[in-house]
DNA sequence: TGATTTAAGTTGACGCTGTCTACATTTAAA
DNA sequence: TTTAAATGTAGACAGCGTCAACTTAAATCA
């Protein structure tokens, strides 16, 4: 019989804590292994229990870091808000291009968002159980990604372009076409790549002269 | 003891079938009665069990009318179409009135729809099973109300007032903006009437001046 | 009509789910 | 060093959708 040396390899190879009864930072591990499930399955697919065994868990784990399954997937959700508001906060501070430019910019990136990220999109804006429980900061990190919208609407009326009008209406209406949009391509498009970007700049356009003096 | 004369007197007050094993109409019965539900507690509130303990009929009963339970919410989502396409249809024929007025109405339709139903309208463009099971006649309703829209545009178009351009792509976009603007208001709004009838009417005329010859 | 097939409703069971409670282990504080 | 707090685990429970097998009523056919 051999004599079992106790995890002398593992200890050498990797530096670990002695014990793995407690995991680090798991919090974190939660949130990033869920979006990952829900970007490989949907939303429907991710359970505690699946959850749990990913990362080498128990089912019950996350309730000493989320009040329930809602709380975290509203953690899901506020993560992928920053994702989304770092993409249009790309477009808007990108140098040397004009403010109506940015804005036209802004609205594509919005919809390659959409489209890339299917469902971190629909988690966030779409799925009940998230959207109606939505925790504070939740709430905080959509505001921020709308912020950006208003803040590019903003300098386009002062360059001229744009109506100068309630910057809130304004965004309102532009967060709406753009929001409608990418809704209705989740649910029913079924096309090829140059229809989607015809489409795409149509709708570019169109919000652009909605928000238009005239 | 009194002598038990058996169903007497409810055989003579209504006329009913010698059993009630085989339910008249259940399958409408199942439709209707998840509908009402829907409305009082939301989607998450139907289960087949409540569903069949309301209508006096065991937790399968369903499956004889219904391939699952998604089946059965395509069907209310169906018939929540028809519901909503009557309510366009209706601004749309009102008579003596310009097209373009019946446009506008139209939209405002469209918002009050997605108001006054909450739970029909999330179950019909929200609600992630329903919204990519999509049954055959399901899509057909779908189409049947996005119908509508083409068919004011195109008379808009005739009398002059809106762009003449390609159909289609002009109904997505007053689409998109109608109902990225109601999944908007369904998540967060909560004002009070004035400001909500004010947003509406920049809504409308937004997309309005988005379609509008320029 | 009577016999038989088909449609419609029922009960029991199964596996899966989220979550509560009580317990175990590790880390931090006193 | 003792104690308290934080973190992870296992068992149990009720609720869910759904499958299979059975029962009853209605429809069809001889």
């Amino acid at each position: 019989m051999r004599i079992k040396i106790p995890d002398m390899k593992k200890s050498m190879t990797e530096k670990e804590p002695k014990s793995t009864y407690h995991k680090v930072n798991l919090r974190e591990s939660l949130i990033t292994e869920a979006a990952r499930m829900i970007q490989e399955e949907g939303v429907a697919s991710v359970t505690l229990r699946g959850l749990g065994q990913r990362l080498d868990v128990s089912r019950t784990a996350p309730y000493r870091h989320f009040e329930d399954k809602t709380d975290l997937l509203c953690a899901v959700s506020e993560y992928g808000f920053t994702l989304f508001r770092q993409a249009l906060e790309t477009e808007r501070l990108s140098p040397g291009v004009r403010a109506i430019s940015r804005f036209q910019n802004m609205g594509r990136a919005y919809i390659h968002f959409a489209l890339e990220n299917t469902s971190y999109y629909s988690l966030m804006f779409r799925e009940p159980t998230v959207v109606d429980h939505q925790t504070a900061s939740l709430k905080a990190a959509g505001d921020a990604a709308l912020n950006e919208l208003k803040l590019i609407l903003e300098e386009c009326q002062n360059e001229g372009l744009v109506a100068q009008e309630n910057l809130d209406l304004q965004a309102m209406f532009v967060w709406s076409g753009m929001h409608g949009y990418c809704s209705l391509l989740l649910d029913k498009y079924q096309g090829e790549e140059g229809e989607l970007s015809r489409m795409t700049e149509y709708m570019v356009s169109k919000v652009l002269q909605g928000v238009s003096k005239h």
